[in-house]
DNA sequence: ACCTGAACACCGTTCAAGT
DNA sequence: ACCTGAACACCGTTCAAGT
């Protein structure tokens, strides 16, 4: 890559960033590429739908939380260590609001250029369900596809002002559901 | 009302509710006007905001939950009870998708056309919390707004075509939450 | 190679002009 | 009273023209 567009390249994502933390996942690509001072064009140049700058800006994130599931697995509690990459999960989507609408989408449709990436994520929530499946922390009658999708709902949750206040709770009320009944 | 402004308010909201189940929840407002064979200003005039179309489809669908929700205060099991009613309530917001979006913001929200019916609609859904409760069979530690809050996760989880196998499963996974343990 | 911004086809919303 | 559709300010997306 030349070293101008290298430059317009980073400094989009950067304010992409920016914006999608006031605005939300929808935000204008417009203002984006406003404030960036560059031309819409270029915009589409480097990342030619929504979905290739909602990946590159998700990327990191996905990243630490792999990194932080690795981590979770030598942890004492099994169960504990699921809850807590949950609520890290969530914590990361809400960091790009109703992206997870597109994470969601992304999972079941390998044309998505956030296919791979969500993948890569919902193993890293697998590799702890599983282990906590098989020390009898976590029911058994759910895979990372299940798993998945109650992130969703808790990052959608998370999502909704109305229910701030109440977030915690639904949070702990989900989550809960996953761990083994006695 | 005049005659024929009558006939063009009912004409809209027909159009409408078929236009929604297509489109969900945020389909175009000309497209319904384009639709229903009436100028754009006509359905502004009936239907001043989104919301207030949106509330004048819902509320039918309202009434008929919260008669649900008395013919269920007296059916033997209150836990069955309050899991029939839910399901009903998710199917409900499904023939609308993405009004749980709206429905959810609008109870906190006074102001919104929506915030009547859906205040009504969650003392539905209280009494029969309620009922659980006292008869032990529904978890002491939630409220109404906890209730709708989970109905608004089960709602947008049956909204992701690509969560459709699993959500009948997820649905038993975050309702079987609300029951209690023993 | 890469950048720009006009152009196109859409929105939601308002409002002067008509009947 | 009520209806209409042009007008305005926005979108996402494409692409000819520039450097």
């Amino acid at each position: 890559m030349r070293a101008d567009a290298r430059k317009n390249h980073d400094h989009l994502l950067d304010v992409a960033r920016e914006v999608v933390a006031e605005q939300g996942a929808d935000a204008s690509l417009r203002d984006i590429a406003r404030r960036a001072g560059v031309g819409l064009g270029t915009l589409y140049r480097h990342f030619p739908r929504r979905e290739v700058l909602l990946e590159a800006l998700l990327r990191v994130r996905f990243d630490e939380l792999t990194a932080k599931a690795g981590e979770l697995q030598g942890s004492a509690s099994a169960g504990e260590a699921l809850t807590a990459w949950l609520r890290e999960a969530v914590a990361v989507a809400h960091g790009y609001s109703g992206a997870i609408e597109s994470m969601v989408a992304a999972i079941a449709d390998p044309d998505s250029a956030l296919h791979a990436s969500c993948q890569t994520m919902r193993a890293a929530g697998t590799s702890l369900l599983v282990r906590a499946q098989e020390s009898g922390a976590a029911r058994k009658d759910m895979d990372g596809t299940d798993l998945f999708g109650l992130l969703g709902a808790l990052a959608w949750l998370r999502d909704q002002p109305s229910l701030a206040p109440k977030a915690d709770h639904l949070f702990d009320v989900i989550a809960g559901a996953i761990l083994a009944r006695e």
